[in-house]
DNA sequence: CTGAAAGCGCTTACAG
DNA sequence: CTGAAAGCGCTTACAG
C-alpha cells in the first residue's frame, strides 16, 4: 500500500516548530505553551494526520492491544467459547483497547507458540489473555517470567504471585457443594461423576471437590463411577456411551464436569434407552447458553462467565497501565440453577 | 517492558555475516548460498532470535493481521455475532493471520472512525472486515477509495467494483422468494412484513424480495402491515407490540426480515395472547443458533453464515497477498428450514 | 520552553 | 554473492 500521506517532519515544517514539539504536543506532555499547543494542532487536525504506529512502538510505547490466545484442538464451534471471545472484545474496546485473537490448535506446535510468543517479544501487544491453557503451560509461564502480563482463566499455581499474572478462577469447590448438597437432598446416594481434562486446572479440582463434598455426607465415590473427559461434548459422549456398556449397574444420578459434557452424557444416556431424569438425574456445571433449552433443562451450576472475563480483561488492561500492581485473581461466584434433569429417589 | 533480547546486528556479528545477509536469510531470498543460510540459521535458532515486528512493518512488510470491525450500537450478546467473530478468526488463523477485533457502537463517532482509519493508516493491519455497517458507509468507501482492502458483510453498491472490495451478500431474492411461496402454499393470503434497518443493504433488499415475491402470486402487501425495525430482538419486540394495537384485523402470518426480530415479535405476541402458530403463524430469515430451540421452533430462511464469513476472509486475504486480483463477491445461499411456526390455513 | 541528534531494528536498492 | 548505507517515522534524553 501507500505510506502514510504525510509525517511529523511535515507537520513541524508546516507549523514552524520542530519535530521534537509536535511529539510533545501529541504526548500531552506538559511544557508546551498554550499557544505553540494550539498552532500545532490546527496543522494536525487540517492535515489530518496520525502518527506512526509502528514507528511508536520502536520506541518503546504501548501498542493499546491485548492478546487473546484459545488453545483449543478443535474448531471452535461452541457457543460458550464464542461468548467468552465476545466478551474479552467488548470489555477490551470499552477501554480503547484492541483485541489480537488467535487459535492455538496445539501447545505442541513449535511453530504456532514461536509466533505467540514473539507476539509479546516484538511488542504487537502489551499483554495477552490465555483461555483453555493447561494449569501448568510452559510458554506462559515463560512469558510471565519474562515480566509480560498474561491473564489466564483457570489456573492455580501455589506460590506463583507475580504481579503481572492476573488469575481468574471457578469457584469450584463452591459450586460442587451446591450441587452435591442439592441431588444428596433429592434422596440421591449413588452418584457418578464425569471428570475433566486432568492438566486443566478445573480438571482435577472439580473431582477433588466432588469428593469432598460427597465425604461431607458420608458418601464415598465408586471409582468406577469416575469417568474422563477433556470437557468436550464430544468427550462426554465417548466416555458416557463406553461406561454404559461395562458397568453391572447404574448409579441414580450423573454429576457431569461442564454443561458440554453434560450434553454428550445426554445423548449417550438417550441412546441407551435412558430417560433423564427418569431413569437418571443429570446435573452440569457452567450453564451453557443452551442449557436453559435442550430437553430437558439442564439442572446446573450457573458461573457468570460474562463477569469473570470482563473482570480479568480490566485488570491485564489496568496491570499493563500500572507497573505497581500486585498479583490478582478473581474468583467467580457459583450458584445453583434447578431445572428439570434432575429428580427425586 | 524489556526490549527484544537480540537484534539483527548481534546475529550478524556472531554468523560473521552482515546484516544484510541475515536478512536476505530471513526472507529466504534465493541468492544466499546453502552454506551460509545454514550458517546464519544456526545462529538464529540458537539465540531465539526474531526480527522485530514493527521495525519489518517501517519497511513496509506485510503485518498478516487483518482488521475485525462489528458496527453494533448495543453490547455484543448475541449468539449469531459470536459466532460470526469466531469464524473469522478461526479463518484467519488457519491461514496463518491474527485478527485484530475493535467494536464500533457508533459510526457517528469522529474519535472512534478517526481510529479505526488510523489502524488502516498507521498499517497495523493489511485489510479490514466490517460486519453491520450501512450500505454507504462513507469512511469505509474512504478507506477503499485509497486502496485498502476491505471486506463487508451485506452491501450492494451499484458500479463500484475495485479490485480491493471483497464483498459477501445473501441471496435474499431466493430466500423470500422461498418464505412466501411456503407460505401462500399453506394458504395464507394476509402476511405482514416486518421490515430490518433501512440503511443496511439487506433491510430494503428483503423488503422489495417479499413484494416482489407476493406480486408474483398477484398478492399485494398491505402498506399498514409493514412494520420497521432495526434487526435486532428489540426492535421486533417494540414493533410488533405497538402495532398490535393498533390494527383492526390481524394477517395470519408474519415474515419477519430475520429470526432475531422473530423472536422479538414472538415475545411480544405471546404477551398479546397470540399463540404461534395457532392465532398466527411466525416466519423468519437466518436459521439462527437459538431458532431451532425455541418454543415453537422457528421456520426460517438458513443462511450458512460459517461458510460465507470463510469465504470472505479467504477472499480477503488473497487479494491482501496478490493485488491483481478482481473485484470478488460471494452470494451465501438460502434455503427454507421448515419447522412448527407456520401452520395451514 | 525548544531544537539537533541519537536511537529504535529492520529491509532494500546500490555498488562491487 | 555480499556489505555499507540510506531510509522508514517516531520519541526522548541532552543541551541550551
Amino acid at each position: 500500500m501507500r505510506k502514510n500521506d504525510i509525517n511529523s517532519i511535515e507537520i513541524a515544517r508546516i507549523a514552524g516548530v520542530s519535530r521534537s514539539t509536535v511529539s510533545r504536543v501529541i504526548n500531552n506532555y506538559p511544557n508546551v505553551p498554550q499557544a505553540t499547543r494550539e498552532k500545532v494542532m490546527q496543522v494536525i487536525e487540517r492535515y489530518g494526520y496520525s502518527p506512526n504506529f509502528s514507528a511508536r512502538i520502536m520506541t518503546g510505547m504501548k501498542t493499546l492491544t491485548i492478546g487473546l490466545f484459545l488453545i483449543s484442538p478443535e474448531a471452535i464451534h461452541d457457543t460458550l467459547t464464542h461468548a467468552l471471545i465476545g466478551d474479552v472484545i467488548e470489555s477490551a474496546s470499552s477501554r480503547g483497547y484492541y483485541v489480537l485473537t488467535h487459535i492455538i490448535r496445539s501447545t505442541g506446535d513449535t511453530e504456532t507458540v514461536r509466533k505467540v510468543k514473539d507476539t509479546f517479544y516484538q511488542r504487537r501487544i502489551d499483554g495477552g489473555i490465555f483461555i483453555g491453557a493447561a494449569n501448568h503451560e510452559p510458554f506462559i509461564e515463560e512469558l510471565i517470567a519474562k515480566g509480560f502480563v498474561a491473564g489466564i482463566v483457570d489456573q492455580h499455581l501455589e506460590g506463583r504471585l507475580e504481579p503481572n499474572r492476573v488469575i481468574c478462577n471457578f469457584d469450584n469447590k463452591l459450586g460442587m457443594k451446591q450441587g452435591v448438597d442439592y441431588l444428596v437432598g433429592l434422596g440421591h446416594r449413588n452418584i457418578a461423576f464425569i471428570a475433566g481434562d486432568p492438566l486443566r486446572c478445573s480438571g482435577p479440582e472439580r473431582l477433588k471437590a466432588f469428593q469432598d463434598a460427597m465425604a461431607a455426607h458420608g458418601l464415598k465415590v465408586n471409582p468406577d463411577w469416575v469417568l474422563p473427559s477433556d470437557f468436550s461434548e464430544r468427550s462426554g459422549y465417548e466416555s458416557t456411551a463406553r461406561w454404559l456398556q461395562s458397568i453391572p449397574d447404574l448409579p441414580t444420578a450423573i454429576f457431569a464436569c461442564n454443561d458440554s459434557v453434560a450434553f454428550g452424557a445426554l445423548r449417550a444416556l438417550n441412546e441407551a434407552g435412558l430417560r433423564v431424569p427418569d431413569d437418571i438425574s443429570l446435573m452440569g456445571f457452567d450453564d451453557h447458553l443452551l442449557s436453559s433449552r435442550i430437553q430437558p433443562a439442564l439442572t446446573t451450576i450457573r458461573v457468570n462467565f460474562s463477569e469473570m472475563i470482563d473482570m480479568l480483561t480490566r485488570q491485564v488492561i489496568e496491570t499493563i497501565e500500572d507497573d505497581t500492581q500486585m498479583f490478582k485473581k478473581y474468583v467467580g461466584t457459583a450458584e445453583l440453577v434447578i431445572r428439570d434433569s434432575c429428580r427425586n429417589v
